[in-house]
DNA sequence: TGTACATCAGTGAACGCGCGTTCACTGATGTAC
DNA sequence: TGTACATCAGTGAACGCGCGTTCACTGATGTAC
C-alpha cells in the first residue's frame, strides 16, 4: 500500500511535469508574438508533442491560457515583491515607477493582462483566477498608501493608481513613431507625475473624503 | 463641360454615400458584438449588399474598419465637446468625469479605441489617423488644465490624466461579478478621485515642476 | 513465471468551420461616331 | 436616331488558408490470476 502510494504520487508528479512542460512552451511563445496569434500546433511543436496530446492535460485553449498567465503572474509578482523587498517603507509614487518599470522590463504579464482585460469571453471559474492575481498585485499598492499615511480609502486609490498605470502602459506602449527608448521615457515621465499627485492623496486638504 | 462637371460629382457624391452605407453597417454591427467577431460577410449583410461589393470601396478589412473608427470618433467629439460648450470654465475634474460618463453612455468609440491601441499591426498610414483623433481628444483636456492655471507641461498632464482614464475604464469595464449599475459608479468613483488630484497639479507646492 | 487484459500516454491525420479576399460574370448606363 | 463599345456597380460562388478540436489507432506499462 505504501509502495503503491508512492508510485501513484510519482505518476501524478510525472503528468504535472507534462503539463508544465506544455505550459512553459506556451509562455515561450506568448513573449515572441501576440497570444492570439499563437495556435495549439505552435505550442505543441515548441513543445516537442503531437497537438492532441495537449488536450489530455487542458480542456480547451482557454484553460491553457489561463494557467499561462496564473504561472506568468506569480512569477511576476514574485519577483516584484522581491525586488521591493531589498528597501524598507517604499512610498507609492516609488511603486508605482518601479512596478511601470518592471512592466517594461517583462512586457509578457502586461500583455497577458491586457489581453485577459479585453477578452470578456473568459467563462466565470476563469475570471476568478484572473482576479485573484489583480487583488495579490493592488495588496502590493495598498502597502504603499499605508506607508504615506493613507487612513481611508486605501484599496480604491490603489484600484485607481494601478488602473491609471495601466493607462499609461496601454495607451502609449504602441505609440507609433517613437523609439522603445522614447516610449519607456514618456511612460516613466508620465508615471512619475501621477505617482507625485498620489502621493497627496493622505493630505486630508489636497484629497477631500469621499461621500 | 459644366453639366459634365456636375454629373461627375453626382457620381462621386453617390459613390461616397454607398461608402458610407458600408460604414455606417459596420458601426451597427460593432455596437452589438465584439470588434473582431464582425466579419465582412456580416456587414455586407447588414448593408445589403454582396461582400464582394466591399472591396470596391475599401482596400482592406483595416481600410474599412479604421475609417469606421475616424468616422465614430468625430461623431463622438463632436458630441463631447458640445456637451461641455453648455457651460463655461470647465475644470479639469469635471471634464475627466464627463468624459467618462460620456464614454460608459457610447461604449462603442471606447471599445474601438483600445482595439486600436492593442492591435499594433495596423500600417503605419492608419495608426497616423488613429493618432490624429487622439490629438483632438487630448486638446480637449488641454483646455481644462489651462482653465485651473496649469502653465507648463499641459500636454503631457493630459497625456497622463487622459491614459488613467482610459486605464480606469480597461480595467474595470468587465469586471465580473458586479452589475452594470455597480460598475459605472465605481468607475465614476475612481474618476472622480484621479480628477480631484489633478485639480491640484498647477499648484507648484503639489506637484513640483519635471525635471 | 506466464498470459490475458486494462490503462493511458501519445500520435498524425482528418473534421468542420469560418474567414478575408478574389474570380468570372451580368447588366445597366454613358459615350463616340 | 442607331449602333458598337467602354465603364463600372454589383454579384454568388469559389479559393485558400488557418485554426481548435477530435478520431481511430499504436505501443508501452502495470495488474490480476
Amino acid at each position: 500500500m505504501e509502495k503503491k502510494q508512492t508510485l501513484q504520487d510519482l505518476k501524478e508528479a510525472e503528468r504535472e511535469n507534462r503539463k508544465q512542460l506544455i505550459i512553459t512552451a506556451a509562455i515561450r511563445l506568448f513573449s515572441k508574438e501576440h497570444i492570439s496569434k499563437v495556435g495549439m500546433r505552435d505550442i505543441a511543436n515548441e513543445a516537442g508533442i503531437s497537438p492532441a496530446l495537449i488536450y489530455r492535460h487542458f480542456k480547451d485553449r482557454d484553460e491553457l491560457f489561463i494557467e499561462a498567465f496564473v504561472k506568468k503572474s506569480k512569477e511576476m509578482i514574485d519577483g516584484f515583491e522581491q525586488l521591493l523587498s531589498n528597501r524598507q517603507a517604499v512610498s507609492i509614487q516609488e511603486i508605482g515607477i518601479e512596478f511601470v518599470r518592471y512592466l517594461l522590463k517583462n512586457p509578457l504579464f502586461f500583455r497577458m493582462m491586457t489581453y485577459f482585460m479585453l477578452e470578456h469571453t473568459l467563462v466565470e471559474e476563469h475570471m476568478e483566477r484572473f482576479n485573484e492575481t489583480m487583488r495579490e498585485l493592488l495588496s502590493i499598492f495598498d502597502k504603499g498608501f499605508k506607508q504615506i499615511g493613507l487612513k481611508k480609502h486605501v484599496r480604491l486609490h490603489s484600484h485607481a493608481f494601478f488602473s491609471a498605470l495601466n493607462g499609461i502602459m496601454i495607451t502609449f506602449y504602441h505609440y507609433p513613431g517613437r523609439s522603445e527608448e522614447e516610449i519607456e521615457k514618456h511612460i516613466e515621465k508620465l508615471t512619475a507625475l501621477i505617482g507625485n499627485l498620489f502621493m497627496h492623496a493622505s493630505d486630508e486638504k489636497y484629497a477631500p473624503p469621499l461621500q
